[in-house]
This record gives structure tokens, sequence and C-alpha cells, in this order.
DNA sequence: GCAAGGTC
């Protein structure tokens, strides 16, 4: 008997589907001779450090080095605090027996260090031997299963890729489990006060952001404004310098004339091409944007969308589908057309040469962009719909045409220069589906100036000064948050690290909700309206660590590139040997200057 | 009581 082993029961029944395998059991499938089982993604995880006999918290433990790492069943809270998940035990003595029986495994855990880490975690905790082969898809349609399964890998060339993924699971348990205890114990152990590899960055985004924003000094600045007038529509001209004062001003405002002469008019169609489809994290900050939604709350609709066979894989990390899945998207368009708010476009849509800027099979990684799978919606909650229907909607975006816009700039001559500029959308094209206004240009006035021509004089009926301030860049919302963190390391000067970080940035789409959620937890940060905003707990913290590396994003940066190269084969007791030195120094360091917290965290 | 990673 062949055992295939998927990451998820979605993907375990989708292989089975493929197989023509039917026979359903409790948590596995049967069928032509194979059986397919699954896992709830991380079924184990590193044991805690009780189960190295490093009791309590103190600090004659630290720094915590276990010399050999174990494993243990991932936990869940219950009434009588953290309880091996029964869920989980169950699945895990399903697996256990089947490989008992097997004859060969079948690893179709996602093509990923993540997902290898899911496997082999369970295959050594379970004291498995029996062979193995690799499944590597990044695509779950028929013809991709088929064609990976004529393609097994042997299940050692994923050796080192494991490596990097053991390396990465070590290191963050080490630094994180350390340097929070160090932190929590020097500053009078009044509470967690939790460090890690993802969230102390992100908390310094948090509090680096506030301080600046709190600390601006606004400058004030004064511009000259001219109202031009055209049969009866007048339009408002700014002069092209900001003055710092208002005499500065009063000099180009006095030499106003009483009529004003076009010198020029520029009329520039401009094409914007339709958005991507969504990956889970533009989702969720357009659901924060639209409705306020947390990135917890909206991930968490769309697991009961996925659940419920309404939409793909909400976890993912790519905006692009590939051509496999692209042949499928007039069929799910067509689905739309009775819809309520979208079956117009839909309609329209439904024939017409679809735009194919989010297909691209190369940057479809572990699973594709998110999608409606055509099944109907049925008994939606209102928060549900509107998750739903932003999925759907940006489907119909991503497929439609261009949207072209007339972009107008006239020149007028009054004494001195005035510009006015107008945008004017001549074709919807993708705009039409939502009809949003489009953001960045909302502020812009004149959205339709009047036409007229090179040489007319009009006469200028008002001018005055308008005095201006400088603005502080916004504090985070979730929104603005989830777009720093993945593009968290761009801005980082060693051109290897930033290199290394450019596919992830910080974190990953599956746990940056869970990131912001523990900051929340913590008491590090509080929501405010919109916005993230730090707690004093949590500008002391920032405080203490804002110069270490532990809040640095470049953390991150120069462990992906020294995993990357374990997964081409680089040793790895060289990277753990550092890892173990980074532990010590940090930890020492945090019992130290940890005690300049003490004083503030007294709640 | 603690990390970050995955998922029901």
């Amino acid at each position: 008997m062949k055992v295939i082993i998927a990451e998820k029961p979605s993907v375990g029944r989708e292989i089975a589907k493929v197989f023509g395998a039917t026979t359903k059991k409790d948590g596995y499938i049967e069928g032509k001779g194979y059986t397919f089982t699954w896992a709830f993604g991380h079924l184990l995880q590193l044991a805690p450090p009780q189960e190295y006999g490093y009791f309590g918290w103190s600090v004659q433990n630290l720094p915590m080095l276990p010399p050999k790492f174990k494993l243990s069943i991932r936990k869940v809270k219950s009434k009588d605090g953290m309880i091996e998940d029964p869920g989980v035990k169950k699945q895990l003595d399903i697996i256990k027996a089947l490989f008992d029986e097997a004859t060969e495994i079948i690893v179709a855990t996602d093509a990923g260090r993540e997902g290898e880490l899911i496997f082999r975690y369970i295959y050594y905790y379970l004291k498995c031997k029996k062979p193995f082969k690799r499944l590597w898809i990044s695509s779950q349609t028929d013809a991709a299963i088929k064609e990976g399964f004529r393609n097994l890998k042997p299940g050692t060339d994923y050796d080192t890729l494991f490596n990097s993924a053991h390396c990465r699971s070590q290191s963050d348990w080490l630094v994180g489990m350390n340097a929070t205890q160090a932190l929590s114990l020097a500053s009078g152990n009044k509470g967690v006060l939790s460090l890690g590899r993802v969230q102390t960055p992100t908390l310094a985004m948090i509090c680096s952001r506030y301080l600046e924003n709190k600390n601006f000094v606004p400058q004030t600045y004064f511009q000259v404004a001219i109202q031009p007038d055209k049969d009866g529509q007048s339009f408002r001209a700014i002069h092209d310098k900001n003055f710092k004062t208002c005499e500065e001003a009063q000099v180009v405002l006095d030499a106003v004339l009483p009529t004003g002469n076009i010198l020029s008019v520029e009329a520039k169609p401009r094409k914007e091409p339709p958005p991507l489809l969504h990956d889970l994290s533009s989702l969720q900050q357009e659901a924060n944007k639209r409705k306020g939604f947390t990135a917890d709350h909206t991930l968490s609709l769309l697991q009961n969308l996925y659940e419920g066979k309404l939409v793909t894989y909400p976890r993912t990390g790519s905006r692009y589908i590939g051509d496999d899945v692209f042949a499928g998207v007039p069929a799910l368009i067509d689905g739309f057309k009775e819809h309520a708010d979208f079956g117009k476009q839909a309609a329209l849509l439904s024939g017409a040469k679809l735009s194919k800027r989010s297909v691209n099979a190369k940057k479809v990684t572990d699973h594709h962009a998110i999608l409606p799978t055509g099944e109907k919606p049925y008994q939606l909650s209102a928060d549900q719909q509107a998750v739903y229907d932003m999925v759907a909607g940006r489907m119909l975006e991503a497929f439609h045409q261009d949207c072209i816009k007339e972009i107008t700039k006239i020149t007028v001559l009054s004494g001195n220069k005035f510009m006015a500029s107008g945008t004017v959308i001549q074709t919807p094209g993708w705009r039409a589906v939502f009809n949003d206004k489009d953001e960045e240009k909302k502020d812009e006035e004149n959205a339709t100036l009047p036409k007229v021509v090179q040489g007319e004089e009009l006469p200028i009926i008002n001018k005055g000064i308008l005095e201006k301030q400088t603005k502080p860049k916004p504090l985070y919302n979730e929104a603005t948050l989830l777009k720093a963190l993945e593009t968290a390391g761009k801005e980082i000067e060693d051109e290897e690290l930033r290199e290394a970080m450019k596919e992830g940035g910080l974190g990953t789409p599956a746990t940056r909700a869970a990131i912001i959620e523990t900051l929340l937890k913590r008491t590090f940060i509080a929501r405010e309206k919109k916005n993230l905003v730090p707690t004093p707990t949590g500008l002391a913290v920032y405080e203490i660590v804002k110069n270490q590396q532990i809040a640095q994003a470049e953390l991150t940066g120069s462990w992906e590139k020294r995993l990357e190269e374990i997964r081409g084969g680089a040793s790895v007791a060289a990277f753990q040997e550092e890892i173990k030195s980074y532990t010590r120094e940090i930890t020492q360091e945090l019992l130290r200057s940890g005690k300049g917290m003490a004083a503030k965290v007294t709640a």
C-alpha cells in the first residue's frame, strides 16, 4: 500500500479525486491501491523549555540551549491550561497506523520549506523508516497533479531543504524563548514581554512611526492661487512655487493681472492597467480599507469561505495564476452574470478578450492567487458576503480592460505662471466593476476642466493666498502595516540581505494577522480608531531593543541568506553555532538592559 | 507565561 500525505485535507481530497479514490474513512481516503491522508498544517512543534529540564522562568536557566531538540504535539488552550490538541493527536494516530502499513510514502505537503518541515517532523516523531518520495507541484489542477506523479522525486533530494527549515525553526525558538524570558525576568517579571525575530521588528516599526508622527513639527507654507473663468465655468490654478513667508507670496499675488493668458493646454490619455488578482495580504488590506475589518477577521472569514468551497486556498502569497487555471476563468466569469452588483460587468466581459496581466505560471509559488471556485454561495453572513464580493469583484477587475483617463494640464500667465490639472475618466474599463473613486487622486481639485485653447484670454474672477502645512507620515493602520511588513527589507543597504528578503518581507501571509494579534494581546500596541499605536509598555520595550539586531528587519534578511545557502548544501553546524552565540549575547544584553524597564512597567 | 510556522 502506498500512502500519500498532504499538508491539509483539501489537498488530500483533491489528489484522491484525481486518482478516482472514493472510499472515505476517518482521516483518510482509500482507493485504487492508494491511501490518501493529510496533516492540519504543523501537527508537531519544537518542545517547550520544561521538556529539556528548564523549569519555571529563571535567570539560572538562561540561556536555554537544548543539546538536542525534541518534538511535541501541538498544544491548544483549555480550562486546565495548555493541553495536547485532541484533533491533532487523533490525526497523528491515524497517520501512524497508515505509515505502519505502508510500503512507500509519497510526500504531498506544500512545495516549500515549511511543507517539507511539516512532513519531516511527523516522519521523525513517529520514528518511521519507510522510504518516501516527494510530489513537487505548484498548482493543484488535475493535469498538474498527474504530471507531478509521473515526476516523483527521491525524498532525499529535499534533505537540505529540510535542514534549512529545521534551522529556521530552532533559531526562532532559541532567540525568541531566551530573549522573552531574559527581558521579562530583568524587568521584574510582572508580565510577559515577548520578543521575536518577526514581532519585535514589527513593534519597532509601529513605535518608530508613532514617535516620528508625534514629534513632527509642521511647517507652514504659502501658495498663490487664481481662479480664471471660461464662460461661467471657473477653475483653480496655482503658482508652482511654495513660499516660506506670506510676504513672498504677496509679491506674486500683487502681480496678478485682471486677466490670464492660456500659455498651453496639454491633454494626454493615460492607460491604467487592471489590478492583479488578490493574495491574502492585498485582500486583507482592501477589507481593512473598505470595511474596517482586521487582518485576523478577514482571514477567518476567508477560511470559512474556503471550508465552504466558495473560494480557493486563502493563505497564498501569489497574485498570479497559471495558464491551466486561466483556462477555467471564462466559465467563472459567466457564473457572475446574475450577480446583483456586478452582473452587468460579468456579462460585458463574457466572450471579450481577457487581460492576461495576472497570468504568469512562474510567479505562482506554493499556491495561486485567490479566486472564487464557481460554487454558488448560500446564506452568507454580511461580512462573509463582503469578503466574497471582494474576491469575485477583483477577479472581474483583473481580467477586464485598461481604464483610459485623460490628464489635462493648463498653464495660465497672469503676471506669473499658474498651473491647473485635471483628470477625466474616458473609458472606465476595470474601474466600472466597483465604480470607486481613484484613491490617490481623490484630493485633487478640478476633476474636470473647461475646454480652453492656447492664446485665450480669460478673466480672473478671484485670487488669494493659501496657507498650508506640511504633514507627517500617517500612523500605521492594519492595511498600511501589512503592506509595510510585505515590503520590509526593501530599504536595507546591504545588497545581499536585501536580495534575501525580497521574496518575503517580514513574516508570511499565513502569520501576519497572528503577529498583529500577538502584539495586541501583550498590550504592546492598541487600536485607536483605525490606527495601531504603541502603549507605554510597547514604547518601553522599543526603547530597550530599538538599536539591537532583534528589532531590525535585517535579522530576517541575514537568516534567509544563510538558510538559502544551507538549502544549497552549506554547513548546518556553522549557522547553528552562530545562532547559539547570538542567543548568549542577546540574553546577556537583555538581562542587563532590561533592568531599565523595571520602573517603567509598574502598572 | 515564552517564537514562528502551518491549519481546522
